[in-house]
DNA sequence: GTAATACCTAAACCTAACTTTAGGTCAAGG
DNA sequence: CCTTGACCTAAAGTTAGGTTTAGGTATTAC
């Protein structure tokens, strides 16, 4: 069992950032001896995955719903399963998005690099978006479509 | 030359986006006719770079130092170029640490497949994380290295 | 002539996820 | 004793990126 000062460093993590956690109802099955909170494994296991489904995107009042299944027991696993499907997929679709954002960046500075080289846009302008070389075709293809 | 309604359909933004953006400087050119805005070439292209700049986590004032410094000219192509450049390694570790939370999300649709199968956790709990059939063991390592 | 639109501004409001503040309890150290 | 530090609460404040509201102008449609 550990304090919230604790667990506040061993998580790296703001004390007030784990009390807001509490109140928002992330710790469920946290318990108190004379009003201080007692963390055990419970909770500790649920911020391993609160900084999992955060990074995923999703929201506290989502978190939330998935601590209540969690601690409903073995009927609530095909819920838990689709919301991490859900995310799953969720995710995929962000990171391909990011992606083309990411070739477009690769682009831009490729973009920058000629006219640097040129002094101006205008040549590197006029290439664009037939006349590109191949090193650059695909990235700029990429970065544009859709 | 285009009123804020026809860029607004053009690009699906909100008129108040628009007006915002504007506010906020991100067209440093713009034109007025009698106090209504005109939008150029200039401020489609720069409507197609914050696009870009949003997916890739810049901030408004961050995208209107940027404008600010096309509208400077030439000299600045360095400084555009940097932008860019700091962009992609920052971008290039979000998709990394994305498909980090990605693992972890596919590790856990896996043991709640598991979970499901069993009607409890003890067996898949059991195999953590020493005994991982071969699936799912690259998976579970990528997402909690580091 | 009047009503619906499209434009304008300033300022208030909104949401998420925290953080900060103000005020209080309790135990240990000097 | 009294001060320091770790804990507590409720409530207000913060930030980003908009959105909404209230009030006004100007043009077009009937």
């Amino acid at each position: 069992m550990y304090t919230i000062g604790q667990v506040a460093e061993m998580f790296d993590l703001p004390v007030s950032t784990l009390r807001y956690y509490d109140k928002q109802g992330l710790f469920p099955e946290l318990e108190r001896t004379s009003g201080i909170r007692r963390f055990g494994d419970t909770e500790l296991e649920a911020l391993r995955v609160i900084e999992c489904l955060k990074k995923a995107g999703v929201e506290i009042k989502d978190i939330r719903l998935f601590m209540e299944w969690c601690a409903e027991g073995p009927s609530t696993y095909p819920k838990r399963k689709a919301m991490f499907e859900e995310r799953k997929a969720h995710m995929e679709s962000e990171i391909a998005n990011m992606n083309r954002a990411l070739d477009m960046l690769k682009f831009k500075c490729w973009y920058y690099e000629q006219a640097i080289q040129d002094g101006n846009e205008d040549r590197v302008k006029a290439l664009i978006p037939d006349n590109l070389p191949e090193e650059i075709k695909d990235t700029y293809d990429n970065a544009h479509t859709q």
